[in-house]
DNA sequence: TTGAAAGCGATACCAT
DNA sequence: ATGGTATCGCTTTCAA
């Protein structure tokens, strides 16, 4: 996975004065040049006011020296710590969400085009708040993301008492024009979900959502729900599930329907992962995907699970985490560079995507 | 997957004077107790010469008033930065692994219980000696980890030059005495696996193995191809293929090859997501795993593929990458504590588990 | 266009 | 046991 440009790596680091490990700083490299540390720093910073022959000098003199500022001490100076932090407690973290992963990654590419660092807090659930609080107060970062909101969500409410630039991945059920927020149409994309299913023929859906208390999961029940009412139709619990979203909860759970009394024709899942899950399922009771049963997943655009090619593997709903990442850190680092502005937010569509996983319900 | 101590989040903040997110500093609080800003940095920080008294009076004004150091200026005046940085590549970022992810978790839990913090740098591949030139010189992190080291692996030479502590995750070759690393013994546990292939008299065995230029695919090649030469066998190479750890990847592969003149009856594979496609490939072709065809894969202990169960779903050998992670900040801190110690590494052992996925060879 | 000097908010040495 | 003061390395106001 890493490739090295030799010319950088297989050389001999270029230690001509043994300087470049040493760590110059602001007043040595002054000092050097016979100038103020003032202008010195000016130069750096892109002053206007500053000539460009001095400019010149100081860059490459800077550059000799190999200078870069202390961040530490900039940090101080300047009172913004150009982090962002994202704490992550031992109930999300326990099941390491890959989509986290993912979000994260994007956000990560946002934050060093902008000079940010990225600082991850991994805590106990009861140090949560506590978490926040010293991110504020210890000024470790100039905002935060807020990940995963619960239906019954309260963090919001924390960091604007503390004063804490966040933005949500997700929504705040009844804070959202109250808060900055990147989430996807969860409702819709699983209401156009089971549409399609309808469409197909398929009458009794099995519903394998994420966790309930969880905002995602709610709108995307509702998505489901709203769908099948407008065609007089009731959702059926008893072909229901909620949990965490790994693969053996799509297996178990699929196999234990499709061998009950009156199985479902079509499942409708939260994730890829326990799709492949359903899918195993179905295998192992010698049924086929897509023409004895249907399945239509909710697709992250994990990278280590692409579900991409002419035609799909599965049938999906599709929207990229990693681009979320990216908007919501810039969504942020917005809110960081002008607090003043208006809550902006992104409402980001999901694609409906045709694979090899749908077909009729059999016998139609 | 949040849930939230409705006494914490969910009541009033207290915010009886305003003054939580005011952000006292020490002047402030010493003036307020009438000490010095020395005596009261020292009572907070547990010095022995503050009297008992003192401290107590110190420590509840401090509470009091919400007081909390401010981490970059107490980074500035220590010297450390408390931080622990993780560059990550975009050449090994964008196939976003979730082995990286549970390493994480594992790291960042020691962290935090030390008082460190964790930064991620997601950089351009031709940045990444930069990043950690940049780490070192303008002191963001105390140390570094260096993840998935190659077969031909340069990183540790920068690092040495530059004089910032790291530990290794995984073993560079031919720096393994000289660098402090956490690995698996990836040889051995692949020897393992293939022979008890063997032994249940598997002849064709494919190895669906990850990247080779990666020092730890190359090991687990060995394993492999040592298992097979002490019995007088040689690997085919028309059976092995290597790539990063997709669930296509394993599908894919394995289709082609079960469809082939000379399908092997095993495969020995390197991550539980390629194992998932090539389970799927079986059961397309209408086989059945562990029967007709076996399965021995590697299994990381991914929280959200779990792999347990009285008898898992997958022979597997099997390693934590969240206990490394914990292992392997451990050991960093240790160095960075105490910089001239020897280097200490960790060899794990992965267990052989038996799971559902392997079976004599059918015809035996 | 350049520089002197005052912060930023802690720690730590040297006195007392 | 407590305090004065220099220091960490940078930014920024104010003067020149």
């Amino acid at each position: 996975m890493l490739h090295f440009n030799n010319s950088l790596f297989g050389g001999r680091f270029q230690s001509v004065l043994g300087i470049m490990s040493k760590g110059v700083n602001l007043r040595e490299l002054s000092n050097r040049l016979n100038l103020s540390q003032t202008t010195v720093s000016r130069a750096l910073n892109g002053y206007p006011e500053v000539s460009a022959e001095t400019r010149k000098r100081v860059a490459e003199m800077a550059d000799e020296l190999g200078y870069a500022p202390n961040s530490q001490a900039r940090r101080l100076a300047t009172g913004r710590s150009m982090a962002i932090g994202h704490v992550i407690p031992r109930s999300i973290h326990e099941m390491m969400n890959p989509i986290f992963l993912e979000f994260i990654a994007g956000a990560g590419e946002t934050y060093s085009k902008h000079g940010y660092d990225m600082i991850i807090s991994v805590v106990e659930d009861d140090h949560e708040e506590d978490a926040y609080r010293q991110i504020a107060t210890r000024k470790k970062a100039d905002g935060v993301i807020v990940h995963g909101p619960a239906a019954d969500e309260h963090r919001h409410r924390l960091l604007k008492e503390i004063n804490l630039p966040f933005v949500v991945h997700g929504r705040i059920p009844g804070a959202e024009s109250e808060t900055t927020w990147v989430d996807m149409n969860n409702r819709r994309a699983f209401e156009r979900a089971t549409n399609l299913l309808l469409d197909l023929g398929h009458q009794r859906i099995s519903l394998l959502n994420g966790l309930e208390h969880m905002d995602f999961a709610r709108r995307r029940r509702k998505g489901f729900e709203d769908a099948l009412a407008a065609r007089g139709l009731a959702a059926d619990n008893a072909i229901m599930r909620s949990s965490d979203m790994t693969e053996p909860f799509g297996c178990d759970n699929a196999m234990e329907m499709l061998k009950s009394d009156n199985p479902p024709t079509a499942f409708l899942v939260s994730s890829m992962i326990s799709a492949i899950g359903v899918a195993r399922a179905i295998g192992q009771c010698g049924l086929e995907t897509g023409k004895d049963v249907s399945i239509i997943t909710h697709d992250d655009a994990l990278s280590f699970l692409p579900n991409s090619g002419e035609v799909p593997i599965f049938t999906c709903t599709r929207s990229s985490v990693r681009y979320a990442g990216q908007r919501a850190a810039e969504l942020l680092l917005d809110i960081i560079a002008s607090p003043q502005r208006e809550p902006s937010s992104l409402h980001l569509d999901a694609e409906l995507i045709i694979g090899q996983s749908t077909g009729p319900v059999p016998g139609r």
